[in-house]
RNA sequence: GGUCGCGUAGCUCAGCUGGAUAGAGCAUCUGCCUUCUAAGCAGACGGUCACAGGUUCGAAUCCUGUCGCGAUCACCA
């Protein structure tokens, strides 16, 4: 509807121009509310108090001008201060035409000269499994680099991987104590799995030694940092710092199975990336910066030795970069991985951060000090910052073992769609194969849209009783409509007919129409707001639209050839524009379910 | 305490840069499968848009304050 909002625009202008003298930049329109009659309507009341008219006056008179002037006003009525026009059939008739003719219609191609962005998303520790929110931080970027390739960018889908720090030596320490050799072959666990085992069983052993210290006399405090197992595993950091070889040989074990673990989980999830960035490779290069940025004077040393940025005239605090030892903060890494990724991809044009809001004080911090540091793209840094998943029951506590393991939802909702589907008994002519498929792409489809049609800042209640429903506002929902329309493709007999421009539209294939041609705009608004909620909202109101109509009429059965062709043609068209939507969701439409 | 985010129907959520009578799904109730897939459609019920001010022709939307919930302010990551 953008390029019809602009040729009116230009109309009323020249119109506003010869009866009152007046240039306006810009006009309020909207679509027509269904109760009444119209497509587009221009809102009046800004322009009243510069016209000194009624607006029952410029109503009238800009509708008459419309309809002598333009070739798709074809009536219009005033109704208070808005002005509805109706738009002619012949528009939207070229406008299907046009949709139809486009393989991508809506998507705009990257061209040399667009801009490169680089998106980060999942950045897992590789201590433990994935859960659900890392389910969520996947799903959000995957899905938001896809919006911005749709948008005519360039995007490299990227990650960080946390693999060093105190947190993975506990569970290398666990298992070398406790392993007795245990290998993921050798205990039939995914690697992730049994190396978060081994995390856990540290913890539990960890605090029976800081119980029987308690139940001995020291102090809790005290305890907590002098536990034999929490030293051990400093010792452990500290040699790992220094290459010690057994502990790295270890360590690259240990990760190995976990990374093994992690791609068979994406490759579940339906997600991928381009480029990796490991801690391990960048943690020394932000030292390196940070010690560059304090002999330019931008940071500042404690008596102790650590080295800090004051940001307090940002509104914020001082901030810790490097500790007194030497060794690096989580933020330190941030730093040299940021500059690392320009290095490796100079054309990069921003980037974009997908983790969650607990750390948006951190990527303030993060994004101010590589700006101090002068770098040329600091200002083109986004953190794409989302809510957490909390469960019914409250938090998600890895420790009180109250996380929902990514592995197991995923099954979960694979089992939950062949239920479902065995109960309607849809699929009966179908080969195992295609079915064991489909439940996947359906319990996938439930879960993707579930996490993805809420605003990524707002937090998700996640309840696992009401994201497996697969009726109404669902995934489901949305693919069954999908396989509904190309089985009606599949069995029409005859060859499509040329539209035929004279035809008269229903109102609700007008309303179908004109939603798809909000379909730009709609990625657009998505793309600057990293919110694929809005893609989602969108495929739910194209199929709510689409069902209605499709349910009270007929297409096969349409005795006028020339109708039941241009029903044919719409329904591909809705067809189309389904799976091309669901994709930017990392969902995808079976032909058959 | 400082900072940031959220607060819309019983529940889960939409509501675009302010625009006409605030919309869906779930749940409850009523109809519709001998015609293209009923995971569907049509309808009923359900609201002081947290509260109070302000800005203006016009506020769920923008501003200020209050309350409630959450996050964060670590030599954790």
């Amino acid at each position: 509807m953008d390029k019809l909002e602009h040729t009116l625009s230009k109309s009323i202008l020249t119109f506003l121009k010869s009866d009152f003298d007046l240039s306006v930049d810009h006009f309020e329109f909207q679509l027509t509310r269904k109760d009444f009659e119209g497509d587009l309507t221009l809102v009046l009341f800004p322009l009243l108090k510069q016209t000194r008219t009624s607006p029952q006056v410029l109503g009238e008179k800009l509708g008459a001008f419309l309809i002598e002037h333009s070739d798709v006003v074809e009536n219009f009525n005033v109704v208070s201060g808005f002005l509805n026009l109706s738009i002619s059939d012949a528009y939207y008739l070229a406008f299907l035409k046009q949709m139809l003719s486009e393989d991508e219609y809506g998507h705009k191609k990257a061209n040399s000269d667009a801009p490169t962005l680089m998106v980060e998303y999942s950045s897992p520790n590789t201590n433990k499994p994935l859960h659900l929110g890392h389910v969520r931080n996947n799903l959000l970027g995957y899905s938001v680099a896809k919006i911005l390739k749709a948008n005519g960018n360039n995007v490299i889908k990227t990650q960080i991987i946390n693999d060093r720090g105190i947190h993975i030596c506990k569970s290398m320490l666990a298992w070398q104590h406790y392993g007795s050799g245990e290998t993921p072959d050798s205990s039939n666990l995914k690697g992730d799995q049994l190396v978060g085992k081994y995390y856990v069983l540290f913890e539990t052993k960890y605090r029976a030694q800081l119980a029987t210290m308690v139940s001995d006399g020291t102090a809790q405090a005290v305890a907590e940092k002098q536990a034999p197992l929490l030293l051990e595993a400093q010792q452990m950091l500290v040699k790992w710092e220094a290459n010690d070889p057994e502990v790295r040989a270890l360590w690259e074990k240990m990760n190995g199975w976990v990374y093994k673990g992690f791609d068979i989980t994406y490759k579940k999830l339906g997600i991928d990336f381009d480029s990796y960035y490991y801690e391990s490779n960048t943690y020394l290069l932000g030292k390196t910066i940070i010690n560059e940025g304090l002999s330019k004077g931008i940071f500042f040393t404690k008596e102790d030795g650590s080295i800090w940025i004051d940001l307090t005239e940002d509104g914020l605090d001082e901030k810790l970069l490097l500790r007194s030892d030497g060794t690096a903060v989580y933020i330190t890494q941030d730093i040299g991985t940021a500059q690392q990724r320009v290095q490796d991809h100079p054309e990069i044009k921003g980037m974009v951060y997908t983790v969650g809001n607990e750390q948006d004080y951190h990527f303030k911090v993060l994004f101010l000090v590589l700006k101090k540091l002068g770098y040329s793209w600091s200002d083109s840094l986004n953190h794409l910052s989302y809510g957490m998943v909390d469960l019914p029951s409250g938090k998600m506590k890895s420790r009180e073992g109250t996380v929902v393991d990514a592995d197991v939802l995923i099954d979960q909702m694979k089992n939950t769609a062949a239920e479902i589907a065995s109960k309607h008994n849809k699929l009966d002519g179908l080969s195992e194969e295609y079915r064991e498929a489909l439940y996947t792409k359906i319990g996938l489809g439930a879960l993707k849209y579930y996490i993805l049609k809420v605003d990524p800042k707002k937090r998700i209640l996640f309840d696992p009783e009401a994201s497996v429903d697969f009726n109404g506002n669902t995934g489901p929902f949305i693919q069954y409509a999908h396989a509904r329309i190309k089985s009606l493709l599949r069995k029409q007999q005859l060859e499509l007919l040329q539209l035929n421009v004279s035809l008269q539209l229903d109102v609700k294939e007008k309303e179908i129409l004109k939603h798809l041609m909000t379909y730009s705009e709609v990625i657009n608004q998505a793309a600057d707001q990293f919110s694929p909620a809005l893609i989602a909202n969108y495929l739910y109101e194209l199929v709510r639209l689409f069902n209605s109509f499709y349910q009270n009429i007929s297409v096969l059965g349409e005795p006028v050839e020339e109708l039941k062709s241009l029903r044919l043609l719409l329904c591909k068209a809705v067809a189309n524009n389904v799976a091309l939507a669901s994709s930017l969701l990392g969902i995808s439409v079976p032909d058959r379910m």
